[in-house]
DNA sequence: ACCTACACGTGATGC
DNA sequence: TGCATCACGTGTAGG
């Protein structure tokens, strides 16, 4: 009465053969380790541990079928390691994520766009676009540590983003992969590092709506960056 | 002595610390059943199958681990059951990609309603949107092409570093990167994107043989990012 | 010989 | 009472 056996060709299928004999074949006797049934007056405990067992092994069996299904939708697997499936898969849905909210952003840009004659700060809007992608190697991170950000206006439609962060190591790395996450119209970018201290202005170009999310985009940005 | 598990009504995650203090105070008797090692002459094979538990059981611990890991980041999970866990990531993950596709068929429908003038703007677009998503899954690298390398002196222990490229997918992390490598003394750091290029100017605090390997410690260090 | 990763049977716990 | 899920120790096969 088991339901489906979908191809397995190619994986763990050498437990498939085990188990199916086993189940044929079977002559189940619990008396095989000896034992006698313990407290109860009948054998009905046999039988009940009798169930277990292949209750037992239809989980397995589940667990082992989601866990290949889970494979199977995950591309990239190198390891086919059950806690390397499970790993990929994190990273890849954090991957998804990520492209997601990218992708988001860059729509909304698309349909303010469209309403604005095209300038120049397109172009540097789209260089700056998918680009923040990926962290790969090593797992240890050193958060931003955020001494001051300063949001200040400048003429009607540029806005001087100013914030101080303390250097360390790759700080400068996430600064710039936070601020291209943002999508922003970024006119010009410095960074200047002087005792300790991280220095980074960016001229940014953007609308009173805009604006007004500036800096919360901004600091949850960051935020977000420490989580992982 | 029997370690009860305890509520295990929250979860499984409990199991954590009553793992660790297992490790920790268990005064690990492998005769606590009675064992006479069989088949070895000595006691090796039960220190043996000693390791073998251990290390089982940080297999284990491993696994939950990442299952709990995955569990944390698929919204919406309803039963904390393991099988339900992997089928809730599976089902998280189609619906990710459909989100993606519907996404991406958006975008490509308000790309194609600007397309009067098809100018460097919408190529700049087009490049940095699809290519760039699909290039990442298939860790493509965009190697930085310079365009122009010029080092100058300014004062005794200044230099400037002045770099030009164009300006591709992840070209500006990958430049901060190659400097945040180089373990320069950097004073301050200029990054401006302009139709297309990108030019990064740096000053550089550095003594006379420092100077002399300055641009070649660039040169080679930009060079050994294309290889990977 | 060691180490990894696995499936298995078993008893426990909670519904 | 059964039924489901779990952690555990064990034997084993492949690297």
């Amino acid at each position: 009465m088991d339901f489906v056996e979908d191809d397995y060709s190619t994986y763990w299928e050498t437990r498939m053969f085990e188990q199916k004999e086993e189940l044929d074949s079977w002559g189940w006797d619990e008396n095989l380790y000896g034992y006698y049934d313990s407290s109860s007056p009948d054998g009905s405990s046999s039988s009940a541990t009798a169930k277990n067992i292949v209750s037992e092994r239809n989980r397995r069996k589940k667990l082992n079928d989601r866990l290949f299904a889970l494979r199977a939708v995950v591309p990239n697997i190198s390891k086919m390691d059950k806690a390397s499936i499970i790993k990929d898969a994190i990273g890849y849905i954090q991957e998804l994520h990520d492209d997601e909210r990218r992708i988001q952003a860059e729509i909304e840009e698309l349909e303010s766009g469209r309403q604005n004659t095209p300038d120049i700060f397109d172009l540097e809007r789209m260089n700056t676009s998918f680009t923040g992608m990926k962290k790969k190697r090593s797992d240890q991170i050193t958060p931003i540590e955020v001494l001051e950000l300063r949001v200040s206006e400048v003429g009607e439609r540029t806005s001087i983003v100013s914030i101080t962060c303390s250097k360390k190591t790759d700080t400068m790395v996430k600064l710039c992969e936070v601020f291209e996450s943002l999508q922003l119209k970024i006119i010009t970018a410095n960074i200047t590092a002087f005792s300790g201290r991280l220095l980074k202005t960016v001229f940014v170009e953007a609308d009173d709506t805009e604006k007004a999310q500036l800096k919360r985009k901004i600091e949850t940005a960051i935020a977000s960056l420490d989580i992982h």
